[in-house]
RNA sequence: CGGGGCAUAGCGCAGUCUGGUAGCGCAUCUGGUUUGGGACCAGAGGGUCGCAAGUUCGAAUCUUGCUGCCCCGACCA
């Protein structure tokens, strides 16, 4: 893409409604644009971000053996009076009326609507088990929206059901979410703790929520140390085998959150492994059984030729907060450094000296080179100075920046920046593009 | 939902106490000089001062009501 012909609104002055660093970047860097409280639109920059982390979390929901569908942002308010939900869930609920005076929902969720098209197909444990996911925004009416997405009203989120015939199959159904989501956020290059949580008002025994380190967190957490060397499964892991080992590694190690902080197992620990630190929730898986499938009567007939409630699980991804708590883990005073696998372009490819004929055409060649070669390059074309090219390319924060002026082409040779660590090579051409195609 | 704060040009702010017809920096546009880490000079455009009522000869400024947004707390993916 080339900047001249781009829609990259940056901002040197930062809004003063923002406090802390994820949403002030997110402004500066052109990514959102706040419409109302707790509600953004997203502008071409951060699309693509937030594009890229769905990307990966379908990638991998898929690998675990879950099924994408989309259901709607809207709901009717009979499946929640089905469930009981209807009046518990309170004021956060946005709750309007159509046309003709039927009550309706901006869903914050969809355990009953899943639940329902469940009910109306399955009706054998032969079907089982199932996974079914969706990418679709919520609305939930918070009180006190804050910090930007991080807590928005309105908020892109993954979130996956499962149904299986008895509780073991459904702790199975658990542990394959529970390890998706340790490769998710390994992949979206976030060190994502799971910890023993609150079930909350989701109910249900069994819950970790996901948690990325970061000081501005809403959440204080305590963890062992060691709990933060704990191995990433790989690509190859086997979802249709036994994933126990795997989740204990993970959950034998002491992390929790202050709801379920366990003084006394934590300092157990040898203190100089206790880790006290503040985090951000970017998931959370839940087993609760039959709490949905008992009311709304969503049972298939086991082998034994009796009818079953299902044993349910959700698990959720916050697909739009993780643009932000990725963020928070990632940044220097100069702006955002995105991980690799969901920056908005790979490469920042700079021309120091629009209008000067050798540099326009090495840049020129760069571009096309890099393009052909299946790499993402913003390309700025812009006439303008040295220093504000670097400092927007500072702030939106790509992996690389090839710098391209006179003096070095002089010599033949460009530089190759590297965003996050600032480390600089001088290079000729041909050794820049293979180094990038390179990775 | 309790407590606190803010609302003046695209962004950041001053002016409000003490009423007199709106200003600064950045950004934008034009011309010139510059040109490897947010340049300089000259000029220009851009505001029903959040909305509504009131007081007054006169309101950004005083009064009342409303709306929006932010922060702390409680609550939450």
């Amino acid at each position: 893409m080339r900047l001249s012909r781009s829609f990259l609104p940056t901002l040197r002055d930062t809004p003063k409604e923002a406090d802390i660093v994820s949403h002030r970047l997110m402004l500066r860097a052109g990514l959102i644009r706040q419409q109302a409280a707790g509600i953004y639109s997203w502008l071409p920059l951060g699309k693509r971000v937030l594009a890229n982390i769905e990307r990966i979390v379908r990638e991998e929901q898929n690998r675990a053996g879950a099924i994408e569908v989309l259901m709607p942002t809207l709901q009717s308010a009979d499946l929640w009076r089905e469930s009981g939900r209807y009046d518990d869930y309170g004021k956060e609920m946005l709750r309007i009326k159509d046309r003709h005076e039927r009550e309706m929902l901006y869903g914050p969720t969809n355990e009953e609507m899943i639940t329902d098209i469940f009910r109306s197909y399955v009706r054998s444990y032969k079907e089982l088990p199932l996974n079914l996911y969706h990418i679709q925004w919520k609305f939930r009416d918070e009180v006190r929206p804050r910090f930007g997405v991080m807590r928005g009203r309105e908020f892109l989120m993954k979130d996956a059901y499962s149904f299986d015939i008895d509780e073991p199959s459904a702790r199975r159904a658990y542990n394959r979410m529970f390890v998706a989501y340790l490769r998710t956020f390994d992949r979206l290059g976030v060190k994502a703790i799971p910890m023993r949580a609150d079930s909350g008002p989701i109910g249900g025994d069994a819950t970790h929520e996901f948690i990325v380190l970061a000081a501005t967190g809403e959440s204080a957490v305590f963890l062992d140390k060691e709990a933060l060397d704990s191995p990433i499964p790989g690509a190859d892991t086997d979802f249709s085998g036994d994933l126990t080992p795997i989740v204990s590694a993970w959950t034998t190690k002491y992390a929790a959150t202050e709801e379920m902080h366990d003084k006394a197992a934590f300092e157990a620990i040898p203190e100089e492994r206790r880790l006290e630190a503040r985090g951000i929730e970017v998931g959370q898986v839940f087993y609760f059984g039959t709490k949905y499938s008992t009311p709304l009567g969503a049972k298939v007939t086991g082998p034994d030729g009796a009818d079953h409630d299902v044993h349910m699980g959700s698990y959720g991804i916050g697909v739009s907060r993780l643009v932000a708590a990725v963020i928070e883990a990632s940044h220097d005073d100069a702006g955002i450094i995105w991980p690799s696998s969901i920056a908005p372009y790979q490469v920042g490819l700079i021309n120091l000296k629009v209008g000067d004929a050798n540099t326009d055409a090495a840049c020129d060649g760069l571009y096309q080179r890099l393009m052909n070669a299946g790499i993402e390059v913003l390309y700025d074309d812009v006439d303008g100075r040295a220093g504000v090219k670097f400092a927007t390319m500072d702030l939106i924060g790509l992996p690389w920046q090839l710098i391209v002026g006179p003096k070095g082409l002089a010599n033949g040779e460009v530089e190759l920046k590297r965003r996050a660590t600032g480390e600089r090579e001088t290079l000729t051409l041909d050794a820049a593009v293979n180094r990038l195609v390179a990775g």
